[in-house]
DNA sequence: ACATTAAATTCGA
DNA sequence: TCGAATTTAATGT
C-alpha cells in the first residue's frame, strides 16, 4: 500500500519545461552556470506523508518545491516546543545547512502529493564558487527568511485566531520566498488549521471574516489573496 | 457531527 | 475518448 521510501536520487526524473520555468534562480544565471545547474537538477513526485529530509540526516540537496505543499517541523528531541511551517510552491530551502556542510536541522514531509526538486550539494557549492548572481539570490533569500522567522514569533504570541490566520496566510503568500504561489494558494482549511494550530471550523470562521473584510476570497481547495499588504497588518475590528 | 457542494474517478458506450 | 454516474474530498453551519 505505501510505497517503500526511495531516495530522491533513485526516483529522480527529468524536469519538464514548465517545471524549469518555475525555478526563479535559474533565470538569473549566466548560460554556462545554468547548464551546470541543469545537468545536476533532479525532481521527484512524493506522496502524502513522505519524508523529504529528517533532522540529523546528511545534507545532500538544496530542495525546491515545484508543486504541492510541504510541512517543516522544527522539534527538539523530546516533544518540547514544536513549530510547523508550511512550505508552498516556489520555495527553496536548506541553504543554511548546505553552506556549513552540516546535517539538516528540521524534518520536511509532504502534506499532500507534491513535486520536489533537488540541486545536489556539489552543484550548489560550484554555483556559489563561480556565480555572483547565485550568491546574490541566496543572500537575498536568507535575508527574507530572517524576516519571516521574526514575524513567525509574533504570530505565535497572537492569541486572536483571525489574526493568526491572517498573518500565517500572508507569510505563505511571500512573493520572494514563495514565487510559485501567485495569487491563489492551494491549501485546504484543514491543512491551514494544522499549520496555525486551530480547528478546521475556527479556520473557516476566520477565513470568512477575512473575506468579509475584502482581503481574501475563499475558493474550493485554496485561498485567493486580494490585498496582501492589508492581510499582513490585519487587526480585528 | 451533519448536510451540501465541488472535484476526481470510474465505467459504458 | 466523451460524458454520465458514482465516489471521495472540502466546505459551511
Amino acid at each position: 500500500m505505501t510505497a517503500p521510501a526511495r531516495s530522491l536520487r533513485e526516483r529522480a526524473r527529468a524536469l519538464t519545461a514548465d517545471e524549469l520555468d518555475a525555478i526563479a534562480w535559474l533565470h538569473v544565471l549566466a548560460p554556462g552556470d545554468r547548464q551546470l545547474a541543469l545537468d545536476s537538477l533532479v525532481v521527484a513526485n512524493v506522496l502524502t506523508g513522505e519524508r523529504i529530509c529528517r533532522i540529523g540526516g546528511p545534507a545532500t540537496y538544496w530542495f525546491g518545491v515545484i508543486e504541492g505543499l510541504l510541512k517543516m517541523s522544527n522539534d527538539g528531541s523530546g516533544g518540547a516546543a514544536i513549530t510547523f511551517t508550511g512550505v508552498p510552491p516556489g520555495a527553496w530551502f536548506g541553504e543554511g545547512t548546505l553552506l556549513k556542510h552540516e546535517a539538516y536541522r528540521y524534518n520536511i514531509e509532504a502534506l499532500r502529493p507534491s513535486v520536489v526538486a533537488g540541486l545536489p550539494v556539489a552543484a550548489f557549492d560550484a554555483l556559489l564558487e563561480r556565480s555572483i548572481a547565485f550568491n546574490r539570490f541566496v543572500l537575498n533569500q536568507l535575508n527574507e527568511r530572517l524576516g519571516q522567522f521574526i514575524a513567525a514569533r509574533e504570530i505565535d504570541r497572537q492569541s486572536h485566531p483571525d489574526v493568526r490566520v491572517a498573518h500565517s496566510l500572508a507569510a505563505l503568500f511571500h512573493p520572494v520566498l514563495y514565487p510559485g504561489v501567485g495569487q491563489v494558494l492551494r491549501i485546504t482549511q484543514q491543512e491551514l488549521g494544522y499549520l496555525v494550530g486551530l480547528s478546521r471550523q475556527r479556520v473557516n470562521e476566520a477565513l470568512r471574516a477575512l473575506q468579509g473584510a475584502g482581503l481574501i476570497r475563499i475558493e474550493y481547495g485554496g485561498v485567493r489573496v486580494l490585498d496582501l499588504a492589508q492581510l499582513r497588518r490585519y487587526q480585528p475590528a
